[in-house]
DNA sequence: GTAGATGCAAAGTATTTGCGACAAG
DNA sequence: CTTGTCGCAAATACTTTGCATCTAC
């Protein structure tokens, strides 16, 4: 078992309030990539007194300390990820916005060869693939 | 030499007016990736009365006819950039902001067997490499 | 002539922030 | 205790829209 977000925010040295906790609660058990509202919402089922002001705070800080990630899909809103060891990226279906993360060992090499023929270091990095269900 | 935005809105059938011709022609001019902020302001130096609503509403309707194309780098603005044959993806640096044009043809094909592999039809994809400058 | 485009300002979204009250270490 | 957090509402940033006027075709 891997170290919750609790647990990460401790060894961050990440002051764990009420409030953080059931975010952190929340994200862990999200299996999703929720948006903020609806992180609020699923929050205040939880405790109703928690302001959307503290959930816009408790999302950046836990994406400055490396413990959840943010991402920015087609759409607007800024959706967010618990980050863990296992690296991946998103195939979204443009139709359902349905999405499946995935890895391609071979693609995250070929990335880190490109940033070198540019002479850079790779320090992250984003795909996203869009497409649509074949029909067979 | 190919065609120009000009001549890419007479074949969509969009109408071309004198607003628009400006923004197109500010949008071939330009090598970046422009916000829309920053299309105002060299659009107001050729035309100053043309207003930001209008921009906006340009760059939408460019978009939807795929004529120009809107990426969501870091930072919360819309970005926009000429679409021509030539695709690629991008490498940001993330110290200077600068941004560096890439195409790889070995990760386009593997993207496409990623979707294949998990029973899509690729579409549209979205490459960001995020690195610094090496040393040496 | 007419459908669609523009300018302006007002309205929407998404997100951030100032501030007094409050809680974690 | 003291530093940092919370809730609230106001502020900000980016983008869209209603409406009267104007213009390309």
């Amino acid at each position: 078992m891997q170290e919750t977000i609790e647990q990460k925010c401790i060894s961050k040295g990440v002051k764990l309030t009420d409030q953080r906790k059931i975010i952190a609660k929340v994200m862990s058990e999200s299996t999703d990539h929720p948006d903020v509202i609806e992180l609020y919402k699923r929050v205040s089922k939880i405790e109703s007194k928690i302001s959307i002001a503290t959930v816009y705070r408790t999302v950046k800080l836990f994406e400055e300390a490396g413990i959840i990630t943010k991402h920015d899909f087609r759409g607007g809103k800024a959706r967010y990820e618990e980050l863990n060891e296992s690296h991946h990226d998103h195939l979204i279906d443009i139709k359902t916005g349905e999405i499946i993360e995935f890895v391609d060992e071979e693609i995250e090499k070929l990335q880190k060869k490109v940033a070198e023929k540019y002479g850079y270091d790779l320090v992250d990095h984003k795909l996203e693939l869009y497409g649509v269900k074949k029909k067979s």
